[in-house]
DNA sequence: ATATTAAAGACTTTATTTATCTATAATAAT
DNA sequence: ATTATTATAGATAAATAAAGTCTTTAATAT
């Protein structure tokens, strides 16, 4: 169990889209550079960002990605939930619903997880202007 | 990401060797039976436990598995990283060691979770003798 | 009309997980 | 000793999921 590369680009995408706020729509293009990926692979993941109304895009010239959510409320957990997708980490292969004790506990385990990068907002690990904090 | 069967199979088997820990060794086949899983699949995962010291098995007629662990003491954690393996659930691709303040947030998610899961032992789901407990 | 940009679909490749088969090793019972 | 019973190991196959590519389509600014 390890979280995939797409929530490992996305986290890093929307950091990045953070700290260059101010300069317009970020092409898909530049930002493929810049991470050194392929863009249409890059695409699909920023397309998931857009699905989950996290940023928004601009066909066109000119166009391109840009936050759409207020970035002081951009948590971990909604880039993580955008592309891992919703749904547990633990579901038990016997048992229906939550009939099963252990998944009871594997849950309760998920949430305090869950609620600590609900809490967490990938704002505070930006660099931005005045000196707020310092990353990549 | 979730967990894989393996985990979830690896879970039920302790939770299940301590509800029979009176009954002498449980083969193999026997468990494979009761869990309605393939005996040398089974096998792998049984084996992942030994070498975590969780349970020992026996050769030979008679043999099979046993607890190996006090019963009171085996948690959640110690059966997860036996089949997950140790290991982040969250590596940086971008930077080495932990540079990344993306990944140190993450490890400190993870961790929440990790120590949840070391306290919570899988003795309180099992049904025991004197009314310890309910579950399978 | 053209250039620029994102989205969608189909598909391929790679990696991981799940599962099987066969052979080997250990031990108890006879 | 031989046989039956039991676990382990190795090789490999099948299934699933993740990562990545190619091509077409749609939207928009100039």
């Amino acid at each position: 169990m390890k979280y995939t590369k797409a929530t490992n680009y996305a986290l890093h995408m929307i950091v990045y889209m953070i700290e260059h706020a101010q300069s317009g729509n970020l092409s898909l293009h530049t930002l493929a550079d810049h991470f050194n990926v392929s863009a249409t692979y890059l695409s699909k993941i920023l397309t998931q960002l857009v699905k989950a109304d996290l940023i928004e895009s601009t066909s066109g010239a000119n166009g391109g990605y840009a936050l759409r959510k207020k970035m002081e409320d951009i948590s971990y957990m909604d880039v993580i939930k955008a592309t891992e997708g919703t749904g547990s980490l633990f579901e038990c292969k016997f048992q229906e619903g939550s009939k099963c004790l252990i998944q009871n506990v594997m849950a309760e385990a998920e949430n305090l997880m869950e609620t600590y990068l609900r809490d967490k907002k990938l704002y505070e690990v930006a660099k931005i202007q005045i000196g707020k904090g310092k990353s990549f």
